[in-house]
DNA sequence: TATTGTTATACTCTATAACTATA
DNA sequence: TATAGTTATAGAGTATAACAATA
């Protein structure tokens, strides 16, 4: 193990304080989604479909456009999403009275008690990814990623696909 | 727009302060990677082009290896982003006088130009993505968020590719 | 005409493995 | 034998457009 070509100190350590915010959050988001992997793998679609299931368990039913845009995926890969979680029994599809177009998406018995069971496993695995705060500084950081998430999505709610950023970036060559 | 369909309130919100730290997680992370795509349009690579460009710049010379693994990115993928930083004349391979099967990745003297440019222009981005927070909780959640990631590097260096993950989750079933 | 949802196609990424060159 | 880097292939994931049903 040739430890003199590996420099002792990181690369991009050095503008610690001022950008590198897109580093950090690629590494602690990866690092999310390796952890959450291993707990959903059962679950089809992953972490996204535990997401969809746990929006249908959780609020006032939605139409899937609605969580498409919320979670941030293409209409058309939340059909296949919602395939596989009706196939399994998890949800289920129920059109809406007044707008026979949308669909809502409802959990089943089975669906509420998987997501509950995984749901605890996640916590669990949150505070492991959470491991070196301290637990005022883990508050501080769900409140501060949460209120940053709620106004981006305010913002920008995925628009469907990404019309907007071509016409954005038209005008800037 | 029929806004009787549209629930008031978002599906998981009521686990606001509980879970869900993947989902604010998740918002927050594409935004940042869709405001930095629009200015890193022209950066071979996008956003971890300007990753790899940064650490040629800014630190110690680094070898490939050392580069994907501090960046999460294959090794495979490491050789065509610099494949591509190279043609374009940002940054050159040089044999590691110590060990040749290395290869330091260096940054040119336009790379550092561009470097430069660039790193502003994604100042300001951060700067808007992070806008409804104070500047102190900008500083907060920067700290917070490199905290996290410098231990998730030490913990697990992205391991060139994920044999853990299949490893661990093996003795799941 | 506009919107929700579905389907099919093409394309981009990524993982995997096989290979070389150095050690 | 082990590691750094390259290349080629196959598979997963994604975007795009075309379409049907409803408003």
């Amino acid at each position: 193990m040739p430890s003199s070509v590996e420099p002792a100190q990181p690369a991009s350590a050095s503008a610690a304080d001022g950008g590198d915010l897109g580093w950090a959050l690629g590494v602690v988001f990866r690092a999310y989604l390796k952890a959450a992997d291993r707990i959903l793998d059962d679950l089809p679609g992953g972490p996204r479909g535990h997401q969809v299931l746990a929006a249908a368990v959780q609020g006032a039913p939605q139409s899937q456009i609605a969580l498409a845009r919320r979670l941030g995926i293409d209409k058309t890969v939340m059909t296949y999403l919602i395939d596989d979680l009706e196939k399994v029994g998890l949800v289920e599809r129920r059109a809406h009275p007044d707008d026979r177009r949308h669909k809502q998406v409802v959990a089943t018995e089975q669906g509420s008690r998987i997501w509950a069971a995984t749901r605890q496993r996640l916590d669990h695995a949150e505070d492991q990814l959470l491991g070196p705060l301290s637990p005022a500084d883990r508050t501080e950081l769900r409140s501060l990623l949460h209120r940053l998430a709620e106004r981006a999505q305010r913002i920008d709610p995925v628009a469907d696909t990404c019309q907007i950023v071509s016409d954005i970036t038209a005008d800037q060559h």
